[in-house]
RNA sequence: GCGCCCAUAGCUCAAUGGAUAGAGUGCCGGACUUCGAAUCCGUAGGUUGCAGGUUCGACCCCUGCUGGGCGCGCCA
């Protein structure tokens, strides 16, 4: 990557002043700023390091600067360095170099913006997992492209990724499930006698699904034992429900590697082994009937129950054995977790959980969002399984869209609250920007139709001289940056901005260069931007592509 | 009471401690006889919630307020 030559350039030029006696003796620093100027006349990149200088060397910024850009020996894509107050030094790229990054683009193939910032290291990306007691409701949404998003960005950055879906198929609100399920069955077939428990989901997709069971199985199942009858009927509901979130994340474009079942961790005598583990390391507190983590002992605030004092595992027994079996079982090197904001109370938990269990906490991240508020007619809308009172992802994708749901939930930050206005998204979809960026495609498609019968293969992109082209080439050579940037931070919001200005990028230049010109003087710069809009083309499509959008060719 | 997150243009949101804080949207005004007007160009809009502090330099880091969201269970 240019900013990283950047900086060694930067740094031996600071060793090489020294060695010249230009600059006083003084650690370099180990890492040397470098970004993008504000002000695009200044250049495209600059380091403000002379003003974190000045102490260390005890002379003017300025001065530092004027010592450093003597000395540097510059690399081939540096084509003029210049020096402004009040002591930043400003690079600009050569053009050649820049013109000659179409080609560059055009062979990269799918490849095209990939890193090795992973150094090939497996990473597991668990999202979703709702509880399978229902359709996933809007609720889900985010969480499903920052983390189906997440994924993509690390992969394009060199990761082995796998992608992960935690199916909560154990515990209580399981059984609750389940006798909801035979409920609804058994009511289906006249017996209006079996309720649905208190707590049970009042959903009027149980009701159907009670019907369904009914109609296909008849009375098979009220004529076992009540016990077994409830947990067959159930285990169908719950087969149905995961069904239908296959179908429902698919429809969004997002398909897991593994759906993994909580209920699979108690099996072969595993938790015992976990159990025996943190016992022996100290971890574990047995009073009040329970068992408890003694998270205090490792700096928490609480001690946290794992076995209830009736004898079954609690959630976070599921989360130990979980990540037990991510890191020691499977061995993955990295684990993100993606969260909404309401279990950040758990994070602390955790992390004293990766040191019980003698692993280093910082391979586990915990990436949260803030919970999406629904409106529809300008009323909040709350969610609830239980209540039945939902928005189900599906209803909303098949309305608005896939991409316009997608784009939407990912041009923010994770950390920012936003509001999901139902009305608003359907009555404003044509001014999603993902159009506007869906459309910059389209009209590079279109473009290469008209010009088809040019023969660009020959074009040669040194002729792109037009401010307009190589403003475009500056964007397009950005994507590995900001896949970068995405990656490091685990913040894919920096995606949808940078297609955005890729795309604007682009119709910027269509308005200044034309491409297919009827006259035979302009053939050669003409085959040059075909060869220009061909890589813009690449680019929009790898970016569309990361953040899981269709790019059309008409629309 | 304690903890986490947030507060930036009328609205929705950006901005790895660096130069004049940017987009979209909305208002107003312009541009189709040539590759797509789902586009482009322009005007207006700011004490970055308040008060201190650190720094050569703060929207960004620290402290204290104010306001909002979310947590603090032998639920998940």
């Amino acid at each position: 990557m240019i900013d990283v030559e950047l900086k060694s350039a930067i740094a031996a030029g600071i060793g090489r002043a020294q060695r010249h006696g230009d600059l006083p003796a003084f650690d370099i620093p180990s890492e040397i700023p470098v970004e993008h100027p504000r002000q695009p006349e200044m250049g495209d990149f600059a380091t403000p390091i002379c003003m974190q200088l000045a102490r260390l060397a005890r002379m003017a910024p300025i001065n530092i600067a004027d010592v450093l850009v003597r000395r540097m020996h510059l690399p081939d894509f540096v084509g003029e360095v210049t020096v402004a107050a009040p002591g930043f030094i400003n690079f600009r790229l050569a053009t050649d170099w820049l013109t000659a990054q179409v080609e560059a683009i055009l062979s990269a193939g799918d490849t095209l913006g990939t890193l090795d910032l992973g150094a090939d290291k497996s990473v597991q990306v668990e999202y979703v997992s709702a509880n399978p007691t229902g359709p996933l409701h809007m609720g889900s949404a985010r969480n499903a492209v920052l983390g189906d998003t997440l994924a993509s960005v690390l992969q394009a950055a060199g990761y082995a990724v796998q992608r992960e879906y935690y199916v909560n198929d154990a515990g209580s609100r399981m059984r609750v499930f389940y006798e909801t399920a035979f409920a609804r069955y058994a009511q289906a077939l006249g017996r209006e006698d079996i309720t649905v428990p208190e707590d049970g989901y009042q959903g009027a997709y149980m009701i159907e699904l009670g019907q369904q069971i009914a109609e296909a199985h008849g009375m098979a199942f009220l004529e076992m034992p009540a016990d077994e009858g409830a947990l067959a009927v159930g285990k169908l509901a719950l087969d149905h429900v995961i069904a239908q979130m296959h179908e429902d994340l698919a429809a969004m474009g997002i398909q897991y590697d593994c759906w993994f079942s909580e209920q699979s961790l108690y099996q072969n005598g595993q938790f015992d082994k976990i159990m025996t583990l943190l016992r022996e390391g100290g971890h574990l507190d047995v009073h009040d009937g329970a068992v408890w983590f003694a998270a205090t002992r490792l700096g928490g605030a609480k001690d946290e129950v794992i076995v209830r004092s009736d004898g079954t595992p609690g959630y976070f027994a599921s989360d130990i054995a979980y990540h037990y079996n991510k890191f020691i079982e499977r061995g993955f090197d990295r684990v993100i977790d993606v969260w909404g904001a309401d279990h950040q109370g758990h994070v602390p938990r955790m992390r004293h959980m990766m040191e019980a269990l003698g692993l280093d906490p910082n391979r586990l991240t915990l990436v949260l969002y803030q919970l999406v508020t629904l409106k529809r007619g300008g009323e909040i809308v709350r969610l609830s399984k239980r209540t039945g009172d939902m928005i189900t992802l599906r209803e909303v994708v098949d309305e608005v869209g896939s991409d316009a749901v997608r784009y939407f939930l990912l041009s923010r930050s994770a950390d920012s609250q936003m509001e999901f206005d139902l009305d608003l998204a359907v009555a404003q979809s044509d001014e999603n920007p993902v159009y506007y960026i869906q459309y910059a495609h389209a009209r590079i498609c279109s473009i290469l139709r008209y010009g088809e019968q040019v023969d660009a293969t020959d074009g040669d992109v040194s002729l792109l001289t037009h401010p307009a082209e190589l403003t475009l080439i500056r964007r397009m050579i950005q994507l590995p940056e900001i896949i970068q940037l995405a990656a490091e931070q685990l913040a894919p919001h920096h995606l949808a901005y940078y297609a955005y200005e890729l795309a604007s990028d682009l119709h910027a230049f269509y308005r200044d260069c034309r491409v297919v010109s009827s006259d035979p003087a302009d053939r050669a710069v003409g085959a040059a931007r075909i060869r220009l809009v061909q890589a813009c083309q690449a680019v929009l499509r790898r970016v569309l592509g990361i953040m899981g959008m269709t790019a059309p060719e008409m629309m």
